[in-house]
DNA sequence: AAAACCATGTAATTGGTTACATGATTGG
DNA sequence: CCAATCATGTAACCAATTACATGGTTTT
């Protein structure tokens, strides 16, 4: 009897787990940090599939005292879990389903005028900015951490994707932002 | 009393009814041919959104007769449904929550395998070839346009974007490639 | 006559989000 | 002792997907 259905969030979970050992509010700052660029997870989601899949037998949890704060519980796989992490990682991946409503707003972007557009522009290129500070820190991190663990070059490569689209994205908001700006009428003396 | 609550599809929706009337089936189209690198909709949401809009007063639809094909319900925008429209168009975007199967492969991808995440990356690599040939087309059609609808600069810049981060995920892929070429051990005489 | 396309819909389900509730522990 | 952080959970909700069902029209 396998698992009923099987979630890309409990995909995610088993997959943290490879990593090692965690608590759900672990996971929660893994993918807030290691993953942010394409996985999130929020508890509400996280706890009831941790149960889930701790019932179905894929992972198992102790409570375990913590250096600092409460107790958590702490996850690790079975070898039931590991297997069927396998078996995902052997699936070919979904093409994914895109919805930005920041393009949406830019697409339609005619109907609110140049300056409002411009400024969802800045806003946007002001996170690009800063998640693509955000890297440089991750990178360092991974590159040190590659010597004992060699799947930090996996790490790295999902990382240098988020580099590089980061960079044409602020790329596209320069070019646009000239652009834009060729077309106001020149307010200058 | 205002729509009860507002999703980002009945944004969407509103939105290609200032483009020009149309159908749910027409919306469809719309969706898999103009914004298909950044928005997706599918008829089991389509249509009921359609008919919610139209009882809020949003849109309204006839009854047409067709060049091919049977009759359809073409939809317009009400008043009221271009005002609301403009409103959502005033509010901040979203952050998206992006969610990428394919990259979480590839992020624990030392537990497939080279070979596994290589191949991955190669189907990726595929895809986004195929992606950027359209866009291509597309780009010569919007140029076209650009004489009688001044809308179709805003449609270039979202398909912009999508040239650019189609790009860097090729760039990307071949760097990958490369590295994890030079990673396998030299099978060759 | 069949295949391909045009067109609209519903029901069941899921997958995920938000908001709420609770409480332990630590550092200032 | 208060604020911040650590930690787990549930209930209500919703948004969207999938699968199913139906039927008209056009082309071959």
């Amino acid at each position: 009897m396998p698992t009923r259905t099987f979630s890309r969030t409990d995909a995610a979970i088993l997959g943290m787990l490879t990593v090692e050992p965690m608590s759900g509010y672990d996971m929660k700052h893994f993918c807030d940090q290691s993953l942010a660029h394409f996985w999130h997870e929020n508890y509400g989601n996280l706890y009831p599939r941790l149960k889930r899949l701790r019932a179905a037998g894929l992972v198992r949890g102790r409570r375990e005292r913590r250096a600092h704060g409460p107790d958590a519980i702490v996850y690790s796989l079975t070898t039931a879990g590991r297997r069927r992490f396998r078996e995902w990682l052997r699936q070919e991946p979904h093409p994914e389903k895109v919805r930005s409503e920041f393009l949406l707003k830019i697409f339609f972007g005619a109907q609110a005028g140049l300056e409002r557009s411009a400024g969802w522009i800045r806003d946007y290129q002001r996170q690009q900015q800063t998640t693509k500070r955000g890297y440089a820190d991750v990178e360092r991190m991974l590159r040190a951490s590659l010597r004992d663990r060699p799947e930090a070059l996996y790490w790295l490569m999902s990382l240098r994707r988020g580099q590089l689209v980061t960079e044409a994205r602020l790329r596209w908001c320069r070019e646009c932002l000239a652009l834009m700006n060729d077309m106001t009428p020149e307010a200058t003396p």
